[in-house]
DNA sequence: CTGAAAGCGCTTACAG
DNA sequence: CTGAAAGCGCTTACAG
């Protein structure tokens, strides 16, 4: 460095970066030296400490500049205590031992929009996602969890991978944020109002169609979702007089080949279908639908089907799919929220900084599956991103 | 810690975590204290030595699951050097900054399965995925890119947002992996075999059901899965001597809704339709299908219409979409594996542990809207969850 | 087999 | 305004 000419702003590599291939990152002395200050100046520098004086800042700069330096963020998590990560556990699917990359992997199209809610507003505050599976059959799923959280300053959790008690253990470290799963005394829970899409949607078969007979097809077992969304179509059913179907044999869970399955199974079983089948979510009703079709049954004309969630595929099926939405990026923006003012409330207040359960407003969506007739004509454009229409 | 009997499994926290809510993670030093050894010897048997005796390995392991005891990862990072987390930077929609949460984001799904892919074999390796979204407009994306790079052990980037020299130089400081761009002297791209599958596709349009004049509709600007996939319909094109109309009012930008604004702008401006459309994707074939429709134009019989990539949506449509299938999933795993690769090698040998351009088989898959009859009766179970169907 | 110590690359009081 | 030093929580030679 016996050569630095304030005036050469990208100066050619010097001895630090022998150019070519397995070059290291520089670090942070190699800066100070370049820059002939030390490393606590280069740091100030780069934090926008007012105290560094124009000469040193402009010394720093270049040199940062010319050997492409950024901190190593290991490093600066473990000085700031702050890593700025969080950390999210999606529920691995069953297959992925089995039958790698099977086919039926649509339904994961659900988590990776709310992810993606999460990761737009991580962006504001500087957070990235550490995106990790977990089996919820795993045996040490409670480790593999924590081992993501001490890789983050805190966890949102999809599904239910953990026993109410391990979460509560685990919230003692870090906090820990759950979509559609339970709250629990140190951790919030961020969901879509089930029962009131569900009651919206009940109602509208129910007295705008007058259909008689009903089946839930649910989500897998213990989801908090499916059940919510099952009690509620259950309780405008009995109010209404009407006979709703449930149980084991009408389970899709959650996926488009196990909403298929069920159906050919009732139907090889020959037990009579009601007249609407309320699927506990969108993909499981895509299944349906196919079942349908393949018997020559008619939607919504013989059976009428509706999903839950409003995915993008709904529109795009023929029927036009029925159901309720929820704004599924907002349930992320919504879970990151949440847990960003709880990393940094972390260890002041005791209050939470919000409800314990927060639930997001959901809608119903009428489209042609329930029986109302196909939406008005629209510019196709519009159709093909827009949502619903009006019913008959 | 004035009682210790070994018996004793899960005793009560003791003075080191005094119960509660702020409580903040053990370290390896209260690991230490509570096992009455030295940090070393707890790092040692967390670490699978086999230096550790049995009683001192007891004695840890105990104190470790009575504290709920994980490493900090950026400690360990710090130390070992190595972070077991890889970068991804997907592109960021346009609409992010405007009119966030639009409903458009349909198109996410394909970088999504990628990602899947990636993170199941990550798995494998003990790594988890970093995930960060950049916009291609934005000014610094650059530094934004090393950011994550300096936060992760290797960086794998969906589509293009870092100019060549970028990359090379980002490159030098950290393995990268690329995803549909172009490989550099010392970055690594996969991609689908867009050119065989292209190929396959027009031979089958033009030989099996003798179309004579096709459009193909581009992606966005400057892909090179677009623009690869363009030039192999247009070879094929011109082998035949049949008619391609292409150019900038053929551009759907991989979306749904530009596939249909596209069409209907090529309507309302009195264009006569070609035989047969092949998108550059299955998102913005979604689109065209829906135009066409609006407009009571039959698919297939007036125009097909193809799409590429085979999402799960593909078969759900109507009519079924063909299209040519890549693993997407394989994509990912493909990309991870590849980076893994170089991340271990780093600083060792200089050759590329496999080609620096990696193309991974596609396949034609003939449904229904090139013109291929409906796919033969199976079982609605197998018709939700599989794919292609004979032709005529 | 085990402990004391150095070191990973930063940030930030603490003294000038 | 700036530098020397301590410290973040681990791992791993280095000596016993």
């Amino acid at each position: 460095m016996s050569f630095d000419d304030p005036a050469l702003e990208y100066q050619a590599p010097g001895a630090a970066s022998a150019g070519g291939h397995g070059d290291q990152a520089p670090t942070i002395y190699d800066v100070a030296r370049v820059a002939g200050v030390s490393i606590a100046s280069v740091s100030r520098v780069l934090n926008g400490q007012q105290n560094p004086r124009q000469e040193t800042r402009d010394r720093v700069l270049r040199a940062v500049a010319e050997l492409g330096f950024a901190p190593d963020g290991a490093a600066r998590a473990l000085s700031v205590r702050l890593k700025e990560v969080v950390g999210v556990i999606v529920r691995r699917p069953r297959w992925h031992d089995s039958s790698m990359f099977a086919d039926e992997d649509e339904n994961l199209q659900f988590p990776d929009m709310i992810n993606r809610g999460m990761e737009i507003v991580a962006q504001r505050h500087g957070f990235d996602l550490l995106i990790r599976s977990v089996g919820l059959d795993e045996p040490d799923a409670g480790r593999r969890v924590l081992a993501l959280a001490r890789k983050s300053d805190g966890l949102i959790l999809h599904d239910r991978v953990l026993s109410p008690a391990e979460l509560e253990r685990l919230s003692r470290q870090v906090p820990v944020v759950t979509l559609a799963g339970e709250p629990t005394s140190s951790t919030v829970n961020v969901h879509g109002d089930n029962e009131g899409g569900m009651r919206a949607l009940a109602r509208h078969l129910i007295h705008d169609h007058g259909y008689a007979t009903f089946a839930f097809l649910a989500g897998h077992e213990g989801s908090p979702d499916s059940l919510t969304r099952g009690r509620a179509l259950a309780s405008e059913a009995a109010a209404a007089g009407v006979t709703l179907l449930a149980g084991d044999d009408w389970r899709g869970g959650y996926q488009a080949a196990g909403g298929a399955q069920a159906i050919e199974r009732l139907i090889a079983g020959g037990v009579r279908l009601p007249r609407a089948i309320v699927c506990a979510n969108d993909q499981s009703a895509i299944g349906v639908l196919h079942a349908l079709a393949a018997h020559g049954i008619s939607v919504p004309g013989d059976v009428a089907v509706t999903g839950f969630d409003d995915m993008p595929v709904a529109r795009h099926l023929r029927p036009q799919l029925t159901s309720v939405r929820q704004s599924i990026q907002d349930l992320g923006a919504t879970a990151f929220e949440t847990l960003y003012s709880m990393i940094n409330r972390s260890g002041q207040a005791k209050e939470s900084p919000r409800g314990r359960d927060i639930a997001l407003p959901t809608r119903l969506v009428r489209r042609e599956s329930c029986g109302c007739g196909p939406q008005s004509v629209k510019s196709a454009a519009q159709a093909a991103d827009l949502g619903g229409a009006a019913c008959a």
